[in-house]
RNA sequence: GGGCGGUUAGCUCAGCUGGCUAGAGCAUCUCGUUUACACCGAGAGGGUCAGGAGUUCGAAUCUCUUACCGCCUACCA
C-alpha cells in the first residue's frame, strides 16, 4: 500500500496521505482491542456517546481528538486501550429530531401500522400525522441509523482510534436489557422506589424532569400588590405576588417569625381574594424580612418552598394546574376546595377553567382589579424562574407518580467517590462536591416519554379495576429485555392486560442518563470479558454535564457494585465563539468538523485540539489549525530531506545507532532532543497531552532550525556516518513522539523511511524510550547550545547587513572560558560550515562568559543566480 | 447570596513546586531563492504580567485585598 521510494519530488497532500492511512488502519486493524491481556494491560477508557441529534459540531472534535491522542499514547506504551465508542440515540432529543423531521408524533393509544413508511417532505406544512409508539420508534431507528453513519465516518476522519466492534447504542438492545437490570437490581437493593409526590413538571413535553436537568433562567415578571382582609377584623396587608393565578390554590399565609409588622396576625386566618378561602396566617423562617411586603400566600404550588411547607404542615393538596399547563377544573365548596362562599368562588373560578398559566395570569389580574383587590399598577420585575432545560415555558410543580433513586441518603458517599477520583484539573473536582452537597431531591427517573428504555415493571389491577401502584410487578431477570406494553408478566396471560384482577404496564420511560449512566457497564457488556472490571481508567467529559452524567455514573456504580466507575475524570473545556460566548448552532455560520478537516486536513485539525489544556475553554481560532497545517507539512519536508540524506550516504539500513554515533556535536543534541522526550513523556504520563505537544513541537523546530542545519554539510561529506545515524534516531523519535497528535503523517512517513521498512502500523510501535539515549551516550548539551546560539549571531550579522545566509564570514571573534573553549574545539567544524566561515575565522578571546565579540562578513560576496 | 476558575504582547495562548534580560504562534515591519520546505527562511519592534498591599536576597508565580470577566450553585413570594 505504500511506495516503496521517499516521497523525493513530492509536496504535502492532505487528502492523499489521510486516505491512505485510514485504509492501512483499517486493513491491519490497529485499534482492535486485545481481549487476552490482562487487566493490567489494559487501557480502558469510558468514551462519551455523543448525542445522535442532527450533527457533529466541533466542540466534538475538539474534546474527542484529546481523549484519542491520550489513547494513542497508551496504546505506544504497550497496552491495548480499550476504546469504545457508543451513540446516544434514545432520550428527548431523538424524539424531537423525529418528529420535525418526518413530521410525526407518538400517540400510545394508536394501533401499530406495519405498513406505515415514515418519509421526509421539505417545508411540509401538513398536520403532524399521528402514529402508534411502535411506528414512532422505528421512525426513531431509521432516522438514528443515518445520523449515526455521518458520525461514523466524521470520527474516522479525524483519525479516532476507537473500536468499532465495542461499538453500542444506547436504544440498542443489549443496553435496554442492562438498563432494566440495573433497575432490577437496585430495588431489590431498596433504592428505587415509586412515590406520588409533587414533581417538577414540564407540561410542554408533558413528563417528569430531574432536578439536573432544569436550569434558571432570568424572565420578566410582575409584582402584584394584592390586598388580603383578616377573617373577623378590618385588620388588610398586602401580598406582592408573581403568581396571582395561584390563587385559587392559596393553602397559607406565611411571614417570618420576628416580623414585628405582622406578629399581631399569627394565629388569625386570611381571607383570599376571589374565592374567599378562610387561610391560616403563621410564622415560618423561610419568609424574608425585607422581600416584597414580608408577607406571602402558599400555593400547591408556586416553588419548591410550597412543596417543602405544604408537605411540613399537612395541608390539603389543591391541584389546580393540568398535566398539559392548563386551570383544571375544580368545585368549590367540596373538600379540599373550601370556601367561605363557594358560589362566587366557582363564579370566579370558571373564567379560569382551560387558560394557560398565562392567559389566567391576566384574566385574574382583571378580576382583582375589578374586585379592588389590586393595589396599583403590576410592578415590573426579573426574577429567576426555574425551566426544563430543553423546554420554553416555566416548570410547574405537580402531584404524579414517578420512579426515584433514593440519592440524598448517598451524599456522603458520593462526596466520598468524588475524592477517591482524579480529576483533571483538580478543581473540577469541587464542581462534583458542590453539586452532590446540594442535591435536595432525589432522582427522578421515569419520563413520560416514548423513545426510551420502557421500566421492566407491570401492576396489578384489584378486582375492582382500580391500578395497586403498591405492588409492582418486576419483569424476570431472564425475560429482559421487555416491553411491558407488549410483554406479559409471568404468571398472566396477554387477556388479562388491562381487565379486573390483571395488569397494566408501566407506561413511562427511563430518564436517558439512567441508561448513560451505565456507559462503563455497557462497554464491558460488549467485551465480554471476565478480566476487565470498573473502575476504568479514564472518563473523558466536558464540564457541563459533571452534575448529571459523571454523578450519576458515579452514583450507579456505586449503588450497584460499590466501587468507583473509573479513577480518572478528564474534563475537557468549551470552545468558544471568538467573541467569547459559548458555540451554539443555532448561531448561523456554522462550521462543520468536516468542513474544518476537508479545509486543513486532519492532522492540523487534531493538532488544534491538542494544543488545548484539559479543562479551559477556549475562543475558536483557525489560525491555529494553519499552525498545525504548518507544522505538519514541515515534517513532511524535513523527512523527506533526511530521507535524502540517508539514501545518498554510506549508512543506509538501520543500524545499532550508538555504534556510530560518536561527533560530541551529535550527542551533545540527542541529549536536547532526550530530555524534551523525557518531558513530554512525563507530561503524558499524567494526562498532559498538551504539554508533550509542546515539547515535542518546540524541539522539533529547533531541530530543522539549527540542528538539521548545523549537520547537513557534514552529513553529505565523507566522514558522515556520525551525522547520518544521528539524524536517523532523531527522526525515528520525532516520528514516534509526533504519532499520538498527527497520525497520518506520522504513518506516512514512518512507512516510507528509507532506512527500516516495516509491515507494522506506527500506532502500534513502542514510545521512545529516554534510557536509550543513555545507550547513545547522548552527552552534554552545552556543545549544542553554544554552537545554536554563534550560529544565530552569525545570522544576524548578516541579515543586518541586508546579506545572503550564504554570504561568507572573514572573522568571529568569541570570548571564552578556557573550558568552554575546549568544548568548542570539538563543534569547530560545524560553525564554520553553518556559518560559511573562511579558514582560520574563527578566533577565540580568553574570558568569563560567553560572547561573541565580532562578526566580519565577506562584504563583497555576491551571490552566484541559483540554477533552478 | 455561596463556590470555582480567569485577567501575561494588537489577537490566541504557554510560563511546573518563587531564580538568567517574561516566552510561542499569528498579526505588523525589514531583509533573504541557503543540498527539504514560499504551506519557506533570517531578523526587528511590541508587555507597569488587571490595580494595591505584604512575605522574601529575589514575585507573573506565595499571602491578603480591590476591580472586572466567565462558569457552577441557591426556596425564585
Amino acid at each position: 500500500m505504500y511506495k516503496d521510494s521517499p516521497f523525493l519530488d513530492d509536496r504535502y497532500d492532505a487528502v492523499t496521505i489521510e486516505n491512505r492511512g485510514k485504509k492501512f488502519w483499517e486493513e491491519k486493524k490497529v485499534y482492535q482491542y486485545d481481549a487476552t491481556r490482562s487487566r493490567q494491560d489494559t487501557f480502558m477508557i469510558d468514551t462519551p456517546p455523543p448525542t445522535v441529534s442532527g450533527s457533529l459540531h466541533i466542540g466534538h472534535i475538539f474534546s474527542y481528538t484529546q481523549t484519542d491522542v491520550i489513547a494513542r499514547f497508551q496504546r505506544m506504551t504497550g497496552k491495548t486501550v480499550f476504546y469504545p465508542i457508543g451513540w446516544d440515540d434514545n432520550g428527548l432529543p431523538t424524539e424531537r429530531r423525529v418528529q420535525n423531521y418526518f413530521n410525526i408524533a407518538c400517540n400510545p393509544n394508536l394501533p401499530y401500522d406495519p405498513n406505515f413508511k415514515p418519509e421526509h417532505i421539505e417545508n411540509d406544512k401538513s398536520p403532524r400525522k399521528e402514529v402508534s409508539r411502535k411506528n414512532f420508534i422505528e421512525a426513531c431507528e431509521i432516522l438514528t441509523n443515518s445520523d449515526e453513519k455521518i458520525f461514523e465516518d466524521v470520527f474516522k476522519n479525524a483519525g479516532h482510534s476507537y473500536d468499532w466492534n465495542l461499538k453500542y447504542t444506547t436504544i440498542g438492545n443489549d443496553t435496554i436489557k442492562l438498563s432494566q437490570e440495573s433497575f432490577i437490581d437496585l430495588y431489590e437493593k431498596g433504592y428505587i422506589q415509586s412515590v406520588e409526590a409533587p414533581t417538577m413538571w414540564d407540561t410542554t413535553f408533558q413528563t417528569a424532569v430531574a432536578q439536573a436537568e432544569v436550569e434558571d433562567r432570568e424572565v420578566e415578571g410582575f409584582f402584584h400588590d394584592l390586598k388580603f382582609k383578616v377573617e373577623g377584623s378590618d385588620d388588610t396587608f398586602i401580598i406582592s405576588t408573581t403568581r396571582p393565578e395561584l390563587l385559587p390554590a392559596c393553602i397559607g399565609i406565611v411571614a417570618h417569625p420576628d416580623d414585628e409588622r405582622y406578629k399581631h396576625l399569627f394565629g388569625k386566618k386570611a381571607i383570599v381574594p376571589l374565592f374567599d378561602i378562610a387561610v391560616d396566617i403563621v410564622p415560618s423562617e423561610h419568609a424574608e424580612i425585607d422581600k416584597g411586603t414580608g408577607i406571602m400566600m402558599v400555593c400547591t404550588f408556586g416553588d419548591s418552598a410550597d412543596v417543602a411547607w405544604w408537605k411540613k404542615t399537612g395541608s390539603p393538596l389543591k391541584q389546580i394546574i393540568d398535566m398539559d399547563g392548563r386551570m383544571m377544573k375544580v368545585q368549590y365548596g367540596t373538600y379540599p376546595f373550601d370556601s367561605l362562599n363557594p358560589e362566587k368562588a366557582n363564579q370566579n373560578y370558571s373564567q379560569l377553567v382551560g387558560l394557560t398559566t398565562k392567559q389566567a395570569k391576566a384574566k385574574i389580574v382583571e378580576l382583582l382589579r375589578a374586585d379592588g383587590t389590586l393595589q396599583g399598577e403590576p410592578r415590573r420585575i426579573v426574577h429567576p424562574v426555574k425551566f426544563y432545560e430543553k423546554g420554553n415555558l416555566p416548570l410547574e410543580f405537580v402531584s404524579s407518580r414517578q420512579w426515584f433513586i433514593h440519592l440524598l441518603p448517598e451524599k456522603e458517599a458520593m462526596v466520598k467517590a468524588g475524592r477517591e477520583i482524579g480529576w483533571k484539573p483538580a478543581h473540577m473536582q469541587h464542581r462534583f462536591e458542590e453539586w452532590a452537597l446540594g442535591l435536595n431531591q432525589d432522582w427522578c427517573i421515569s419520563r413520560q416519554r416514548f423513545f426510551g428504555v420502557p421500566f421492566p415493571v407491570w401492576y396489578p389491577v384489584n378486582a375492582d379495576g382500580k391500578t395497586d401502584y403498591d405492588h409492582p410487578i418486576l419483569a424476570d431477570r431472564k425475560q429482559l429485555p421487555v416491553d411491558p406494553a407488549v410483554d406479559v408478566p409471568n404468571g398472566y396471560k396477554e387477556e388479562q392486560r388491562g381487565c379486573a384482577g390483571g395488569f397494566v404496564a408501566d407506561k413511562d420511560v427511563m430518564d436517558t442518563w439512567a441508561t448513560s449512566a451505565l456507559t462503563p457497564q455497557i462497554a464491558l457488556d460488549k467485551a465480554k470479558n471476565p478480566n476487565l472490571s470498573l473502575p476504568f481508567d479514564v472518563r473523558p467529559q466536558a464540564h457541563d454535564i459533571i452534575r448529571t452524567w459523571a454523578f450519576y455514573t458515579v452514583a450507579k456504580a456505586l449503588l450497584h457494585s460499590k466501587t468507583i466507575p473509573w479513577k480518572e475524570a478528564l474534563i475537557s473545556g468549551f470552545i468558544l465563539d471568538p467573541d467569547r460566548k459559548k458555540m451554539s448552532k443555532s448561531k448561523g455560520n456554522v462550521i462543520t468538523p468536516q468542513h474544518l478537516i476537508d479545509s486543513y486536513g486532519a492532522d492540523s485539525v487534531r493538532y488544534w485540539a491538542a494544543r488545548a489544556r484539559l479543562g479551559v475553554d477556549t475562543a475558536f481560532e483557525e489560525q491555529i489549525m494553519s499552525q498545525g497545517k504548518k507544522l505538519v507539512n514541515k515534517i513532511f519536508n524535513a523527512c523527506k530531506f533526511v530521507f535524502n540524506i540517508v539514501a545518498n550516504s554510506s549508512l543506509k539500513e538501520e543500524a545499532n545507532y550508538a555504534q556510530y554515533i560518536q561527533n560530541p556535536m551529535d550527542k551533545s543534541w540527542l541529549r536536547k532532543l532526550s530530555d524534551s522526550l523525557e518531558y513530554a513523556t512525563k507530561s503524558f504520563n499524567q494526562y498532559d497531552y498538551a504539554a508533550a505537544l509542546d515539547a515535542i513541537e518546540s524541539r522539533f523546530w529547533d531541530f530543522c532550525d539549527n540542528y538539521l542545519e548545523i549537520v547537513k554539510s557534514r552529513a553529505y561529506s565523507e566522514d558522515n556516518t556520525s551525522a547520518v545515524a544521528s539524524l536517523m534516531k532523531t527522526i525515528d523519535t520525532f516520528i514516534l513522539a509526533f504519532a499520538p497528535f498527527v497520525p497520518f503523517i506520522a504513518e506516512e512517513v514512518y512507512q516510507t523511511r528509507t532506512w527500516k521498512k516495516g509491515d507494522e502500523s506506527v500506532h502500534n510501535q513502542n514510545w521512545p524510550k529516554v534510557e536509550d539515549f543513555e545507550a547513545l551516550q547522548a552527552g552534554d548539551s552545552s556543545l549544542y547550545d553554544t554552537v545554536s546560539m554563534i550560529a544565530s549571531e552569525i545570522r544576524k550579522a548578516k541579515t543586518a547587513a541586508n546579506k545572503t545566509q550564504r554570504t561568507p564570514v572573514v572573522k568571529v571573534e568569541i570570548e571564552a572560558s578556557e573550558k568552554l573553549r575546549s568544548v568548542l574545539e570539538m563543534g569547530k567544524g560545524d560553525i564554520e560550515n553553518v556559518g560559511r566561515l573562511t579558514p582560520d575565522a574563527l578566533t577565540f578571546k580568553e574570558g568569563k562568559e560567553l560572547k561573541v565579540l565580532d562578526v566580519q562578513l565577506d562584504m563583497d560576496f555576491v551571490p552566484e543566480p541559483k540554477k533552478k
